[in-house]
RNA sequence: GCGCUAGUAGCUCAGCUGGAUAGAGUAACUGACUACGAAUCAGCAGGUCGGGGGUUCGAAUCCCUUCUGGCGCACCA
């Protein structure tokens, strides 16, 4: 594919001088009007330099570039030059791009094959999968597919909550007030209903608490009876889990969880007094942070214990000994900020040059309506899986209202249904807080999954009563005059389709999925506006074609757009 | 108190490595299904970019300051 931004910059330079090839280029920009042209390059900082003013300057320019065949017309208004594509030409190569590369158009060899690690979704043992966990969950899975469509060797891991005090209470509150047909028939609810009571409990009768430590200590050092426990609930809740990743269509390569580490926090300790790292602090050991600003990270409690910030830096010393990552990524809420500026900092101290590697990527807080704050501990939850089944529930109504000729109801429902949830989740910056709310979630209108779903399902609707193979479309696309695709909705369809690759690159950069929703957003839009804007399936066979390659383009960039956003492109719905 | 983070249209948000008249969606109103799917499209309306200062030819964007919300700050994760 021709980088025309590059050539451009490589046109400019050859007018322009005291500036190198590569400011050119980031001086490039594209108008927000396309009046304006398809790329504008603005001429004030020139103005010290060849001591003229800016329009002249841009006036010069202008003439100088008329007459290249990239472009049809060169302008300049303001002190802005003005490029108009060769629309033919840009098409062209656009479209040929798309045909040949089809459900790898968008990717970029950037990766070469390097080591990328994804820790996400990272749900706790026995509690409930919430609204809460849908974060980190769709948020990493879409940052893995969009590393992978890059061409690194990437890595999923859920590191499972799966240690820690909390086991020591979910222990003691199972034998206190569980039984084991409970748990069998409903694990986790069950399981959470003890735990919200030992909390009750605590709060009149604090020992508890001790209690539960002392049991967890002893899980820690490995006392057989509270080890089957352990391994009890952590079977059942993979069981419930599992459920939802089937629903949401999301794998993982590892489920090395906290536990996990539990034989590997020796070494780091080890390490830790080596270097003179640690130190005495009201009975605990601790790494002094005050020279970087920072709380002191606590390494290890009064009764010996081990704290998560120790099994964190266990894990990255383990995952950087076995895989030996280029980059180390953890989607984790941004509360933990703190934490992860820590263990990142004492890893550093430890003398890893690749600390950082290790990259935390945070996003926002959910909250409920009412402001309420969601409380595992007060069993103030909505499920994840709920909110899931109300939306299949409720495309499959919708489906069935509209009375769509499809066959297989329940499996697009499902695709779009959850994909609805997910494209949600995806809309917006993941640093932003959100109030979830059912209204909005169940909301299929406007900039939403199933808007982007069924301008798919409408392109793919157009080219099935097409009487012409676009199985081959690389070959098609040969053959195709593109003189029929000038018009205005057709150029800004397909320069949008254009972006799509720096779009991946940008949002795989920025840790940053949202990139990649709007950009599709804005592929469906222009498709639409261009599907209301012209006749697609003409009598004349030679446009009919044209135009097919440009849907063909589009369906194919939303295609591979909505699956890097772990969606699925129904071809009905 | 300290640190991190957010504040843009009634609501939900883009735009933030400085560029032309700040954009979508939604809600309200108006219009378009006897051409390829109306979960669609078009139109109308909606703005002290939290406030104040500064840098610059040019600031929603950068710097300073201030206000408001969220999160975090030692034996939970």
């Amino acid at each position: 594919m021709i980088d025309f931004k590059k050539d451009i910059a490589l046109i400019l330079s050859e007018t322009i001088e005291g500036l190198t090839k590569s400011e050119i280029e980031s001086m490039i920009e594209i108008p927000g009007d396309s009046k304006m042209g398809d790329y504008a390059f603005p001429c004030f900082r020139l103005a010290k330099a060849l001591r003229k003013a800016p329009p002249v300057i841009a006036s010069e320019i202008a003439e100088k570039l008329s007459g290249n065949g990239l472009f049809a017309t060169v302008t300049s208004v303001n002190a802005y030059v003005n490029m108009f594509l060769n629309k033919e030409l840009f098409t062209k190569a656009v479209l040929t791009d798309a045909a040949e590369m089809k459900e790898t158009y968008g990717s970029t060899n950037v990766g070469q094959n390097r080591k990328v690690i994804v820790e996400f979704s990272s749900p706790n043992i026995a509690k409930p999968f919430h609204i809460g966990h849908i974060r980190s969950t769709v948020i990493g899975n879409s940052i893995y597919k969009l590393y992978h469509f890059l061409g690194y060797d990437t890595v999923r891991i859920n590191h499972l909550g799966d240690y820690g005090t909390q086991f020591g209470k979910m222990i003691v509150a199972y034998r206190k007030w569980g039984s084991r047909e409970e748990v069998e028939k409903e694990p986790i609810k069950s399981l959470l209903s003890y735990y919200v009571k030992f909390h009750e409990e605590a709060e009149a009768h604090p020992e508890l608490e001790d209690e539960a430590r002392a049991v967890f200590t002893q899980l820690e050092n490995g006392s057989r009876e509270e080890y089957e426990l352990w391994k009890w609930f952590r079977e059942v809740s993979l069981m419930e889990f599992s459920r939802v990743y089937d629903m949401l269509g999301i794998d993982f390569d590892s489920y090395a969880g906290e536990s996990f580490y539990s034989d590997k926090l020796c070494k780091v300790i080890d390490i830790l007094k080596e270097k003179n790292l640690l130190v005495a602090s009201e009975g605990a050991q601790i790494v002094d942070l005050e020279a970087y600003n920072m709380p002191p990270a606590l390494i290890m409690k009064q009764d010996g214990s081990t704290l998560y910030i120790t099994r964190d830096i266990a894990a990255a010393v383990y995952r950087k000994e076995t895989y030996d990552f280029y980059k180390n990524i953890y989607v984790v809420a941004s509360q933990q900020n703190l934490h992860f500026q820590q263990w990142i900092k004492v890893i550093e101290l430890m003398g890893y040059d690749w600390s950082k590697q290790c990259i935390h990527i945070p996003f926002g807080l959910v909250s409920l309506e009412e402001g309420a704050i969601m409380s595992t501990r007060k069993g103030k939850v909505v499920y994840l899986e709920e909110v899931l089944r109300r939306a299949v529930d409720q495309t499959r109504d919708i489906i069935r209202e509209k009375n769509v000729n499809a066959e297989d109801v329940d499996i697009i429902s499902k695709q779009v249904g959850i994909g609805a949830v997910i494209f949600q989740e995806l809309s917006n910056g993941r640093i932003k807080d959100y109030t979830f709310s059912w209204d909005k979630i169940l909301n299929f209108e406007g900039e939403t999954g199933p808007y982007v779903q069924y301008t798919h399902a409408r392109a793919s609707s157009v080219l099935r009563n097409a009487a012409v193979d676009i199985g081959k479309a690389e070959l098609m696309a040969q053959e195709v005059d593109f003189s029929f695709l000038t018009g205005e909705s057709a150029f800004a369809l397909t320069k949008l389709i254009y972006r799509l690759p720096e779009v991946v690159l940008e949002a795989a950069e920025r840790y940053e999925p949202s990139i990649v929703t709007r950009h599709i957003v804005d592929i469906a839009q222009a498709f639409n506006r261009f599907y209301h804007d012209e006749h697609i399936l003409v009598d004349d066979p030679k446009e009919k074609k044209a135009k097919l390659l440009l849907v063909y383009a589009a369906k194919q960039s939303i295609k591979n757009g909505l699956s890097l956003l772990g969606m699925e492109a129904p071809e009905k719905m």
